[in-house]
DNA sequence: AGCACGCCGACT
DNA sequence: GTCGGCGTGCTC
């Protein structure tokens, strides 16, 4: 057999198939090859009778932990639906310890007597007076199994090594998995409401038969959760597999706990935050049918499971299921596709579904589920919309309106606790001269600098370069500089000058920086150890706090003015999703929410938390203007450190989608530009941005990929992004 | 990506 | 005369 082999080197003159002599190879397999004169790695993704070329070199050996079948159909449909090179789909399937080969794998070599020989046997072939030999047999003498570790570190390993060269020992080397978060545990689930099993039992039920796709509307306390669990151990009991999704930041070790506890070792976990050792494990679970549950963010997605019965997308609406970089994916479509190939259930679910998803919901593409009710039967917190001009009106120039500060009062008074919400982290968003308008700008990317006042510097939030402080604008000399918008550190400043003894943490990604950063923040805030906890959207996801009953959002309208089309439905899921924070358990809660737009229709519908309502307005004026999902937003972008040659690939580029464009329909929009943001990280940026109606985007995006590919070259990357998330 | 082959400058 | 610069082209 003539086996067809994507070389594992990620470039894209080598990206295709070079034909090897199989030997016993097979679709899947990782192998090991010479190429060139080097040897080098491989996958074999197809096999055949012939080959075009006369002299084919052997395939050497084939390695552990190839890909299964199914993943391999997946990376045919990545490779083509995303515009993908082979070995980039192929090392998302393979965890990057394994191709290295620098991490192994763990062994415990565990003793015992040699069983041929009874125990006073033993004893007498050993020299009188070895104390430590006899104590050893000793502690062995009733069929005892012990870690040689063990026995080493009681005994010394000289004792242990001679009675073993002496026959006197069994050893016996077994692999150990290094399994993450085995000491987690959670609340396990209580029985299922009636509301919870009524939709638990449509997914199982398709799960049972050929699978299909769900998406779980449920409010935030609805118990989408349980739902899930009760889905994922019916997959488990039908002898399938499953794959739990969650989004990045959400992996921590509570969700690892409660998923622990429900299903021990039956479960992988798959994140970053674990140890290289810890993740191969994990992964090689998986791959070895020892574990059947994966968890994890978006690239848990590629699981090395066959027979799944389901697969789950906790808050589906979340942007980090979308991979902006490198291999580019949207993490909701491979999970459908993997479903559909596998026959298993697809559950989305959400309390604030993303609108694409609800509108294939409510035209029958996907069956909709529905949680209206909290578990507890509460009502969701009352929330409060303060409108900001009327305050600057009143002379209040401050971060908090006169009623927030009345809150927060209130609230600590009966020491219970508040969550305050801003959307930008640092503590000014830019710095400028008062004197010439000169803006303290990245040298390397054309973005204003934001002022962190902790260490005294200027950041740039897009590359993470760090500048020293101003004291004087460097343009004119002048002294009075002016620093503009608050951020997290502001607000934490704040707080601290109104309420002397308050305790306040803070969290946002400067906070977080180290490993379970996050857990730690909010398991201090957890245990009472703050008042006020003042943070970016981290301080969103679903994280329970019983004794907060206060939530700020300050300055809702953050985004809603940026160009971009999705900014009114990211407002309405953020707004929802913090406010979900407040007042669970006994104590009601309330949200205030301060905003220079009070009349805007998104805190309208946020405040009764009318999902439906915002999603009818919202997709009626996407379908006037002709937006996503009512048309595709395609964007090639070309970046280079040399301007000029990557203002010469766009035109060229731009040139030839236009004369494709002519005499065809489809396109609604066609125009090259520079990009919004012109340079980051010193290159050049420029983009051909189109949109494109629905139906002929597929075959508009296969010639795209084709034009663009033509001009990219290592110099001057050029991608093509589908509906991006942003358009920086 | 590597690595070899191949054609022009400064060196014991 | 040779050692070595990195341009170009190939890898089943």
């Amino acid at each position: 057999m003539i086996a067809e082999v994507i070389i594992d080197v990620s470039a894209s003159e080598l990206d295709r198939v070079f034909d090897y002599e199989g030997g016993s190879a097979r679709e899947g397999d990782r192998v090991s090859v010479e190429f060139g004169r080097k040897k080098t790695e491989g996958f074999v993704i197809g096999l055949k009778e012939k080959s075009e070329y006369p002299n084919l070199k052997p395939i050497l050996e084939v390695l552990e932990g190839g890909i299964k079948p199914p993943l391999l159909s997946l990376m045919h449909h990545m490779v083509k639906r995303y515009n993908l090179r082979y070995v980039d789909v192929l090392r998302l399937f393979i965890p990057s310890e394994l191709r290295s080969g620098k991490v192994n794998e763990l062994t415990e070599t565990s003793v015992s007597l040699n069983t041929a020989l009874t125990y006073e046997e033993a004893v007498s072939s050993v020299r009188r007076g070895a104390t430590a030999r006899l104590a050893v047999l000793d502690y062995l003498k009733d069929g005892a199994v012990e870690k040689k570790s063990v026995l080493n570190l009681k005994f010394g390993a000289q004792a242990v090594n001679a009675l073993a060269a002496q026959g006197l020992l069994i050893e016996k080397t077994d692999k150990v998995s290094r399994v993450p978060y085995k000491a987690a545990a959670g609340e396990l689930a209580k029985e299922l409401t009636t509301a919870q099993k009524f939709v638990a039992d449509e997914i199982t039920a398709a799960l049972r038969k050929d699978g299909g796709k769900f998406l779980l509307h449920g409010v935030t306390g609805s118990g989408k959760t349980e739902v899930y669990m009760s889905v994922i151990s019916q997959a488990v009991s039908l002898g399938k597999t499953a794959i739990f999704l969650v989004p990045e930041i959400s992996l921590t070790p509570q969700v690892m706990g409660l998923m622990r506890a429900k299903f021990g070792d039956n479960v992988a976990i798959l994140h970053s935050g674990l140890s290289q050792g810890e993740r191969l494990d994990e992964w090689l679970r998986l791959h070895r049918g020892e574990a059947k549950i994966a968890v994890g963010a978006r690239s848990a997605v590629f699981a090395p499971l066959e027979n799944l019965g389901a697969i789950v997308v906790d808050e589906e609406h979340d942007s980090s299921y979308i991979s902006e970089s490198n291999p580019r994916y949207d993490t909701k479509e491979v999970a459908e596709l993997r479903a559909k190939n596998d026959g298993a259930a697809l559950v989305l679910g959400s309390a604030t579904p993303d609108i694409d998803a609800y509108l294939d919901a409510s035209r029958g593409g996907c069956r909709l589920l529905e949680l209206k009710q909290r578990i507890t039967g509460e009502a969701l917190p009352e929330m409060e919309i303060i409108d900001m001009v009327s305050e600057v009106r009143n002379g209040n120039r401050g971060i908090f309106s006169l009623r927030m500060r009345e809150e927060m009062e209130a609230v600590k008074s009966r020491g219970e606790q508040a969550m305050i919400f801003i959307n930008r982290r640092g503590y000014a968003s830019f710095v400028m001269c008062r004197e010439c308008g000169y803006v303290a700008k990245c040298s390397d990317c054309d973005v204003s600098l934001t002022y962190h006042k902790e260490d005294d510097r200027l950041k740039c939030h897009y590359c993470g370069k760090r500048f020293e402080n101003l004291h004087r604008c460097p343009v004119c000399g002048n002294a009075r500089l002016r620093e503009g918008r608050v951020g997290t550190e502001t607000v934490a400043e704040e707080i601290k000058k109104l309420f002397p003894d308050a305790r306040v943490l803070r969290m946002d990604n400067d906070t977080t920086a180290g490993k379970d950063a996050h857990y730690k923040i909010l398991s201090r805030f957890g245990a009472g150890e703050a008042d006020f906890l003042v943070g970016t959207q981290m301080i969103a996801k679903g994280h329970d706090f019983g004794n907060v009953t206060l939530v700020g959002i300050l300055d809702a309208d953050f985004s809603l003015y940026l160009s971009d089309y999705r900014s009114a439905e990211r407002v309405f899921q953020l707004v929802t999703q913090v406010a979900g924070r407040a007042g669970r358990a006994d104590k009601k809660g309330c949200v205030l929410l301060q905003t220079f737009a009070p009349k805007h229709y998104v805190f309208r519908y946020a405040k009764d938390y009318d999902y439906g309502g915002f999603f009818k307005k919202e997709c009626n004026s996407r379908e006037v203007s002709k937006f996503p999902p009512f048309s595709k937003i395609v964007r090639v972008l070309v970046s280079s450190l040399d301007e000029a040659e990557a203002t010469e690939t766009v035109k060229n580029i731009y040139k030839e989608i236009k004369a494709y464009s002519e005499g065809r329909s489809g396109f609604i929009y066609l125009q090259a530009m520079k990009s919004p943001v012109k340079r980051i990280q010193q290159r050049f940026r420029f983009q051909v941005l189109m949109r494109l109606e629905n139906e002929s985007a597929e075959e508009i995006c296969a010639r795209v990929f084709e034009i663009t590919d033509k001009y990219a070259s290592s110099k001057t990357p050029c991608f093509v992004e589908i509906n991006p998330q942003s358009l920086v």
